[in-house]
DNA sequence: CTGAAAGCGCTTACAG
DNA sequence: CTGAAAGCGCTTACAG
């Protein structure tokens, strides 16, 4: 009672126990049957006692323990977020975005590189168990993924990828369309034969999509590119540069234009050409991916393909909830389009007036 | 019996519950308080029984409630992460190296915008209730978020800001070293009049940190710098191409020498000067702070004093885990020392062969 | 509208 | 070394 009255998280003694709902109970002069129902269904209980509850509740400062609530309920309103080891600037987006989607949504984020593969875990209680759905991104081409998710017991939404026939929440972006029109954008003043794509390794999904799809509007202009249009390494800034001074010790790299897989190669390429005198985009015209902050920081500006991290984050978590909150429903396959940022780094000049 | 034999997580039909520590045992043959020493305190076991009890375990794919457990022990190894609404990369390292340390001792991370605000939460249950420890960053210099602090009765780890008298760990990098070292370098070409710094809004503490060990080691060569000296704004881009074009229309840049609170504010600050016509290093010459991976795909590479973001991460939670596992240990505060990384915006001719 | 009681799946003294 | 039992803090039929 005088205990009440003190602050309530005065730090006191020992590692005292916070209120229960017992404690609530007998504060209130009901029994605890009671204090849970106004706390979960008011409507079902009187007025006048539902008051007198949430003034014990108020005055113990209690707090329901999550844990025996989510032991009878089998939900803790918690989303596990399973990304690979993907860049900084896209995770950071990614996660920025979901954890307030999730927060608007009362749902909560757990993070962890791999959580869908319970085995890497270490011993002490997986994930897992802990999540009422997963969130899972993907990059590679790998059947152990899809299978891991395939075996789990909890409802899946996937960004990246959407596998055939998995009864899983899918979010995408199409590769495709942006590069597409990057392509095409490049074709309008340079010739198909001087094209290139500059990529990540074979297999990388994001990279292999936007290869494929800029050797088809090559096809579509009569031009069956050249394997050495198209070439890969990595999402890195060296690779980028490297391929271009190579380029340019051929001297094939003056006049052409690059789709690069992502920002970072295209810097890589641009810094490189620029060292060997190259003028951005006098001598080379080129467009990178993923539209991040970098492009307009650099000068001249990097044109580049958006990728709506931010729409992909708040779809992911809507379709999560979706797919816990709404067992039946069939899994929604999103697809959200890329589209490309025309800057300087690859306008011709009548573009440029 | 049959249902063991048939695959582990094969779907099968409805919601149906996992095996509970009921079903190993009587699969087992032994009492559930036997399964759970088998799974908790094996030395207890004949090891005989611990072997029959580890097959059933794994025939039937069990895995502990561990909401259950968590009821029971008040521990869910769930460490919270409040991060303020802080930029793209800082936020992506901080994280990432948080997220691997935290596995690597068996911990999970639960994120969240703001989790030490409680009142700012859904109704739907806190993410403090879930979690043991918080691990929180402050960049602001406001009372509330230090009582929110006080008034919560798990385990927290601050990072960015060392509040006196407050019984957490703490992690702080040392601006002051950094800021020093970039700022002396300045003054080996420049004299101190003609030296700037331009920050963030005052009140955040890394800007303000930064401000004064500026201003300090003028003084330190005598000089006691002019307010305009120093100039507060946001650490972003467009604040530093503002005030980079203000200063040149007044024609008060050329021949000057910048520290910047931030990578961004710097940049902002390069192409407004490049944009007219003054050349870097030559007539300005620049450090950021954070030293982010921009730095180097930039030309010229742009100087910055680096932030130990890895560092800081992995002693968060270091610490945390600390004051989880070892209740009556001190409460440690940890300073980690920021460096300069001397590049191309800021050389002097000397130093540059 | 309210309470007594059962039970969620576990851990941990307490006996044996 | 092992089991029966109490109990963690809740929710939810079931009676009244």
């Amino acid at each position: 009672m005088t205990r009440a009255e003190t602050s309530p998280s005065s730090s006191n003694d020992k590692p005292k126990r916070p209120v229960s709902i017992r404690g609530v109970a007998e504060h209130a002069g009901v029994s605890i049957a009671t204090v849970s129902r106004v706390l979960n269904s008011p409507e079902l209980v009187s007025p006048s006692t539902a008051e007198r509850v949430q003034r014990a509740v108020r005055e113990l400062g209690y707090r329901p323990n999550l844990f025996a609530k989510s032991l009878l309920t089998r939900r803790s309103r918690v989303i596990g977020v399973s990304l690979p080891d993907i860049h900084g600037e896209f995770y950071a987006e990614l996660m920025h975005n979901a954890d307030r989607r999730a927060c608007e949504r009362g749902y909560h984020l757990l993070v962890s590189s791999n959580a869908h593969h319970p085995d890497d875990g270490p011993q002490n209680g997986f994930a897992l168990d802990l999540v009422d759905g997963l969130i899972v991104m993907l990059t590679e081409r790998v059947r152990v993924d899809l299978d891991a998710i395939a075996g789990l017991d909890i409802p899946v939404t996937v960004i990246g990828v959407d596998p055939p026939g998995m009864p899983v929440e899918t979010i995408i972006c199409d590769n495709t369309i942006g590069a597409a029109r990057a392509t095409e954008h490049l074709l309008v003043a340079t010739p198909p034969e001087r094209c290139f794509f500059v990529g990540a390794h074979v297999g990388n999904l994001d990279s292999d999509q936007r290869a494929t799809a800029f050797a088809s509007v090559l096809r579509g202009r009569g031009h069956e590119p050249d394997p050495r249009q198209i070439a890969h390494g990595e999402f890195s800034f060296e690779w980028g540069w490297e391929w271009a001074m190579e380029r340019c010790d051929e001297g094939t790299l003056a006049g052409s234009a690059v789709l690069a897989a992502n920002d970072e190669i295209a810097v890589g390429i641009v810094n490189a050409a620029r060292q060997r005198g190259l003028d951005i985009p006098r001598d080379l015209r080129i467009v990178g991916f993923d539209d991040s902050r970098i492009c307009s920081l650099l000068r001249p500006e990097l044109s580049s393909v958006r990728v709506p991290v931010d729409e992909m984050a708040r779809e992911a978590v809507d379709a999560l909830i979706r797919s816990l909150e709404e067992p039946g429903s069939t899994p929604r396959h999103i697809r959200l389009a890329t589209s490309l940022v025309v800057r300087d780094s690859s306008r011709t000049a009548p573009e440029n007036p």
